[in-house]
DNA sequence: TGAGTATGTTCAG
DNA sequence: TGAACCTACTCAT
């Protein structure tokens, strides 16, 4: 689930198995192999990632650009190397672990200076000790697009996907279409601790669960579970199932060619939320 | 076994 | 706005 909790989770595996160590680099499937000769043997001096984007910073001016897009994965598995299977299209080999990456979007050596232009037009990542809230909501509270672009938008939000969307607005009661302007500042504060404790946990369990407490079927007693779903999360990919706290089924569209779902009745269209 | 779908982004038209 | 990228999973046949 490549959200930007995933990208952290890897960024700082890589760094605690790989970093400041030398590592052989190669790509088996051949896409990265010019690159790949070029930092094959020296030492990963630090793996960051910001958003959805992964970096291997291995000295002046050489950094290996990572998106996973859609599909892309990474492995990580412990000695001894195993012939890649499938398409690799990047291999970093360390002391004690290997990583495969495949079937990413970006996988590409770049200059410190084009790390920097992709780390300017990125926003706000919840996960980055540098993350300024007040520059999201700079962007947000001027702007007539309905939360549920702004969210996703990664130039004002880096890192949030289509799963933390979805759950970060029905955990404010936000209705999706609400335009950014009409959000007040109080409601953006919440939803922004939120996002930041979401992420992290996230981070922590390498996926994403969101149902608060009192709906966690797990934490609940057999006899109260009642219709609660095996997965932990209030709407995304809940379509037509009950609203776990009110019973509505769960509404979805497309919105921007990306799939939306949400509680027409936990989160009420515009008029009530804009006077809050 | 094959079709359909997906958590993302970029580019052409 | 739709296609492309090109992987893994689920579901129907």
């Amino acid at each position: 689930m490549p959200e930007g909790h995933t990208l952290h989770r890897l960024a700082r595996q890589h760094q605690r198995r790989y970093a400041n160590r030398q590592v052989a680099v190669s790509s088996p499937q051949g896409r990265f192999a010019t690159s790949a000769e070029i930092v094959d043997g020296r030492v990963l001096e630090r793996a960051e990632a910001h958003g959805k984007h992964l970096f291997h910073h291995y000295g002046p001016d050489l950094v290996v650009h990572i998106h996973l897009g859609l599909y892309g994965k990474f492995s990580d598995v412990k000695h001894p190397v195993a012939e890649p299977r499938g398409l690799v299209r990047l291999r970093m080999v360390g002391p004690t672990h290997y990583a495969d990456l495949r079937g990413p979007t970006a996988c590409e050596l770049i200059t410190d200076h084009e790390a920097e232009a992709i780390h300017a037009r990125l926003g706000e990542d919840p996960l980055r000790k540098d993350a300024d809230p007040d520059r999201a909501w700079a962007r947000i509270s001027r702007s007539r697009a309905p939360l549920a672009t702004l969210l996703m938008d990664q130039k004002v939000i880096a890192g949030v996907g289509n799963v933390y969307r979805a759950e970060a607005l029905f955990r404010h009661g936000l209705d999706p279409q609400l335009p950014g302007k009409a959000l007040g500042r109080k409601q953006w504060d919440e939803l922004w601790l939120d996002l930041v404790d979401l992420l992290q946990d996230g981070v922590r369990q390498g996926k994403i669960e969101t149902l608060r407490p009192e709906h966690d079927p797990t934490l609940l007693k057999p006899a109260d579970r009642g219709a609660l779903c095996a997965r932990k999360v209030y709407a995304y990919r809940r379509t037509g199932e009950p609203c776990i706290v009110c019973g509505t089924p769960i509404a979805h569209d497309k919105h921007l060619a990306r799939n939306l779902f949400w509680c027409p009745t936990c989160q009420p269209a515009v008029a009530r939320t804009e006077r809050q």
